[in-house]
DNA sequence: TTAAGCTTTCTTTTT
DNA sequence: GAAAGCTTAA
C-alpha cells in the first residue's frame, strides 16, 4: 500500500527584477497621470490630453522612456503638426536624456511624406528632385488648368482659382469624392462638376507633367506607396518601432489612414495619440475629431488615458472655460481640474466701439506693466486678423511694441515668391508654375506670353533648356529686350556654385537678375521689401543645398518666428495673434477681444454643420491660454462690411454664460479735469453709474 | 494684350 | 495693410 503522491506544485524562482534605474526621475517629475502614460506598455493608446495638462511634457517624458528603455531613437516616428513642435519636443528629450534623437523620424505628417517620398519617387513615377507647390501655386496651377480646357467662365460663373483649391484638397483629405465635397461647400457649382472634374484631372496630369507634389498629394502619394508597395511598407514597418502622434483631434481622414498603415504590419500596433476633442479647430482643412472619437474601434484592446489635471490657469479661467464647452454635444466628457489657488475673477467688458476697445486694451497693457508685468507675458487674441488693426494703431500711438502672428506668413508674400521662383526652376526645370511667374516678372509680359513659351518649351525633358536655345526673333518687340535678360539669369542659375549656395543665388536674382527694378516699380514699399529679401539670403546662409532649401522654406514655414537672424530676442513684445495660431500657447494675461455676435462665433463658420461647436472649441482654446488674468471684451458697435456703424450684441458664448462666472467692468469717461498726468486715462471699475455711450448695456445675460 | 489705377474685400490656414 | 478684381487707357 503505497501513500498516495503529494500533489506537486511548480513554483519558478525569478532572478530580481533588477530595479531599473533611469536618468530620469520619472516619479518625481510626473504627477500620476502623467506617468501612466509614460511607462504604458506595447500597444494601441490613446490619451485625452485637456488644456493645459503637460501634454508635451508628458509625451517628451513618453519618448524619453521608451529611448531610456532600449529604443533607439532613430526607431521612433513623432508626428505632429507643426514643425516648431517637432523640433521642441526633440530637444527637450535631448535635454532630459542627454542623447542624440535627431535620427528619429520626427515632423509634420507632411515633411515626413516628403522625406519617404523622395527615395521612392521614381515608384510613383515621380523624379527625385520633385517641387512642392504651396496654395497659391496650385491655385495658379489650377487657373491654367482651367483656360487649358476653354472653360465658358465668362458665360456661366465658375469656380476661381482658391476655391477649386479648396474643394479639391477637402475631398482628398476627406477621403470623399470631388462631387461630395462641391455639393456641401458650394452647391451652386453642382450643375458644372463634370467641368470641375475635367479640370482636376487635367491639374493631376500637369503636376505628375511638372514634376510637383502640391500639400495633398504628399500625403496621398505616400498612401499609394504604402499600398502599392508592400515591400517599401513592411521595410518601414520594419524600422518604426514606435508611432506617436500630437494634435491627434485635428488629424484628417487622410492622415489617420496614414498612420493605421504604418501600424498595419507590426504585431504589436505600438501607436500613441494623443490629443484634446475640445480643441479641434481645423475643420475648414478636413479635420476630424471622429478619427479620435472612433479609435477605439479602428484599434481593440486600446488603452486609453486622461489628462485633466491643469497646471496652466487659475480655477476662475478654468470654471469659465468648462462652463462654456459642456454647451457643445459632440465631446468627450471631461473636467478641468484645477491645481492652481484662486486669483482674480474673469473680466467682461462692453466697449462703445471698436477704437475704444482699443483704447481700452492698450490702457490696461500700460497697467499691467506698471504692475510689473512683462509685455512678453500679455496676448491680445481675436477671431480674424482684420479684428487686430485699430489695436495695431493704437499700440503704435502709445508705443507699446508688439509682434504679430497672423495674416500673411514671410514665404507667402510675393516678393519672397517671385525670387524663390527663380530657384525652384533651376533645381526642377519642369516646374510650370515657377516657369510663368518668373517670366511674366518681365515688362509687356504676362499671362498670353507666358503660356505661349511654356507650351513650346513643355514638352522638353529640360524645358528651361529648350527655352535657353530658343529663336526669339518671333517674340513681341517689347518683350524682347527682357526676355534676353532673363536668359541670362536663369543660365547662370544653373551653375554649380548656386546650386550650392542658396543665399548667393537669391542676391544673385536680385541684384544681378534685375530684380530689385521689378520691385521698386511693383511695391510701393519696395525698401521694405528688399531688405526682407536680404533678409531671406540671410537665412539661407547655412545651406549649401538650393534643393534642401527649397523644401524646408515650403514645408517648414516661417524664419521669423525663431532660429532667424540671431540676436533680435526681444521679449519686451506684447503678442496679437489669432486663436488658431495662439493654439498650444499660453501667457499671464490674455484679452480675447471682438466678441461680438457674428464675428466670434463667426456667422459664415456657423453655417458649416457644427460650425457653432466648432467656434466654442475656437472660443475655449482662446480662453485656456491664460494663466492669471482673462479678459473677454466686446465692441457694442462696429462697422459692417458697407461701413456703416452698426450695433453688435454681445457673442453668444458670453451670453450663455451664468453671470457667477465672471465681473462685468463698466467703462467711464474719463474725468473731465484735463491734467498731463501719468495716470490721465478714464478711470476704470465696476462703477455702477455707466457714463459712456448711454444707449448701450444691454445686461450680458 | 498689358498695365495702371481705382475699388473692394478680408475666417480661420500647423502643411 | 495687402491683395484681388474691375475698368479704362495705351
Amino acid at each position: 500500500m503505497a501513500d498516495p503522491a503529494p500533489p506537486v506544485k511548480r513554483y519558478v524562482l525569478r532572478t530580481a527584477a533588477p530595479a531599473r534605474s533611469y536618468r530620469v526621475d520619472y516619479a518625481r517629475e510626473l504627477n500620476e497621470e502623467q506617468r501612466e502614460v509614460v511607462f504604458a506598455p506595447e500597444g494601441p493608446t490613446i490619451v485625452i490630453a485637456g488644456a493645459g495638462s503637460g501634454k508635451t511634457r508628458t509625451l517628451v517624458y513618453r519618448v524619453s522612456r521608451l529611448v531610456e528603455d532600449g529604443t533607439p531613437p532613430q526607431r521612433l516616428c513623432l508626428l505632429t503638426f507643426t514643425n516648431r513642435a517637432a523640433r521642441e519636443m526633440t530637444r527637450r528629450v535631448e535635454a532630459l536624456i542627454g542623447e542624440d534623437v535627431s535620427g528619429a523620424l520626427a515632423g509634420t505628417f507632411h515633411s515626413v511624406a516628403a522625406r519617404l517620398l523622395r527615395p521612392s519617387a521614381e515608384l510613383l513615377g515621380y523624379r527625385p528632385n520633385f517641387s512642392i507647390l504651396d496654395g497659391e501655386d496650385s491655385k495658379e496651377l489650377l487657373e491654367s488648368a482651367t483656360s487649358d480646357l476653354n472653360i465658358p467662365v465668362a458665360e456661366r460663373r465658375f469656380p476661381k482659382g482658391d476655391l477649386l483649391r479648396e474643394l479639391l484638397s477637402l475631398s482628398v483629405n476627406r477621403g470623399r469624392s470631388l462631387g461630395e465635397a462641391v455639393a456641401s461647400e458650394a452647391p451652386h457649382f453642382l450643375s458644372q462638376l463634370p467641368a470641375i472634374e475635367a479640370v482636376a484631372k487635367r491639374y493631376g496630369e500637369r503636376k505628375v507633367r511638372a514634376n510637383a507634389m502640391d500639400y495633398d498629394d504628399l500625403l496621398s502619394n505616400l498612401k499609394r506607396l504604402l499600398e502599392e508597395h508592400p515591400e517599401v511598407r513592411q521595410a518601414l514597418a520594419r524600422r518604426i518601432a514606435h508611432v506617436l502622434v500630437d494634435e491627434y483631434q485635428d488629424v484628417n481622414h487622410l492622415q489617420a489612414q496614414l498612420v493605421d498603415l504604418l501600424a498595419r504590419d507590426s504585431p504589436v500596433r505600438n501607436v500613441m495619440v494623443v490629443g484634446d476633442d475640445a480643441q479641434s479647430i481645423y475643420s475648414f482643412r478636413g479635420a476630424d475629431f471622429e478619427a479620435l472619437l472612433g479609435f477605439p474601434d479602428r484599434y481593440p484592446g486600446v488603452r486609453m488615458y486622461r489628462l485633466e489635471t491643469n497646471y496652466r490657469s487659475t480655477p476662475e479661467i478654468l470654471r469659465l472655460a468648462d462652463a462654456s464647452i459642456a454647451f457643445n454635444a459632440r465631446r468627450f466628457e471631461k473636467t478641468l481640474r484645477p491645481t492652481r489657488g484662486a486669483g482674480v475673477p474673469v473680466a467682461v467688458v462692453g466697449t462703445a466701439d471698436v477704437p475704444q476697445q482699443a483704447q481700452f486694451v492698450a490702457q490696461r497693457i500700460l497697467e499691467l506693466r506698471d504692475e510689473g508685468l512683462a509685455l512678453s507675458e500679455i496676448a491680445v487674441l481675436y477671431r480674424a486678423h482684420y479684428q487686430s488693426l485699430e489695436l495695431q494703431m493704437e499700440l503704435t500711438r502709445r508705443g507699446i511694441p508688439f509682434e504679430i502672428r497672423s495674416g500673411l506668413r514671410f514665404f507667402e508674400q510675393q516678393h519672397v515668391k517671385d525670387v524663390l521662383a527663380f530657384l525652384k526652376l533651376a533645381v526642377n526645370p519642369k516646374d510650370e508654375t515657377s516657369f510663368k511667374r518668373a517670366i511674366k516678372l518681365l515688362p509687356k509680359v504676362g499671362e498670353r506670353i507666358a503660356a505661349t513659351f511654356w507650351l513650346a518649351v513643355s514638352e522638353a525633358a529640360d524645358p528651361v533648356e529648350t527655352f535657353l536655345a530658343l529663336d526669339l526673333s518671333k517674340a513681341p518687340a517689347g518683350a524682347r529686350a527682357g526676355l534676353k535678360g532673363f536668359r541670362g539669369t536663369l543660365t547662370a542659375l544653373r551653375k554649380a556654385s548656386y546650386a550650392s549656395s542658396p543665399a548667393e543665388a537669391i542676391r544673385f536674382v536680385v541684384e544681378d537678375g534685375g530684380y530689385s527694378e521689378v520691385a521698386k516699380t511693383k511695391f510701393p514699399n519696395s525698401t521694405a521689401r528688399l531688405d526682407d529679401l536680404e533678409a531671406l539670403a540671410q537665412f539661407a546662409l547655412p545651406y549649401d543645398d538650393v534643393g534642401k532649401f527649397l523644401q524646408e522654406v515650403t514645408l517648414f514655414g516661417d524664419p521669423a518666428g525663431e532660429d532667424t537672424v540671431a540676436g533680435e530676442k526681444d521679449d519686451e513684445r506684447l503678442v496679437l495673434s489669432s486663436v488658431h495660431q495662439a493654439k498650444g500657447l499660453e501667457w499671464r494675461a490674455v484679452f480675447l477681444v471682438g466678441l461680438s455676435e457674428d464675428r466670434f462665433p463667426n456667422a459664415r463658420a456657423c453655417r458649416a454643420p457644427e460650425g457653432l461647436e466648432e467656434e466654442r472649441r475656437l472660443f475655449h482654446v482662446a480662453v485656456t491660454r491664460a494663466k492669471d488674468e482673462l479678459t473677454l471684451v466686446h465692441p457694442l458697435a462696429a462697422y459692417d462690411r458697407t461701413g456703416i456703424l452698426v450695433m453688435t450684441e454681445p457673442s453668444r458664448f458670453l451670453r450663455e454664460l451664468p453671470g457667477d462666472l465672471y465681473e462685468r467692468w463698466v467703462l467711464e469717461a474719463p474725468p473731465p479735469a484735463p491734467s498731463l498726468s501719468g495716470s490721465g486715462a478714464p478711470a476704470l471699475g465696476e462703477a455702477d453709474d455707466p457714463t459712456l455711450s448711454g444707449e448701450d448695456d444691454e445686461p450680458v445675460n
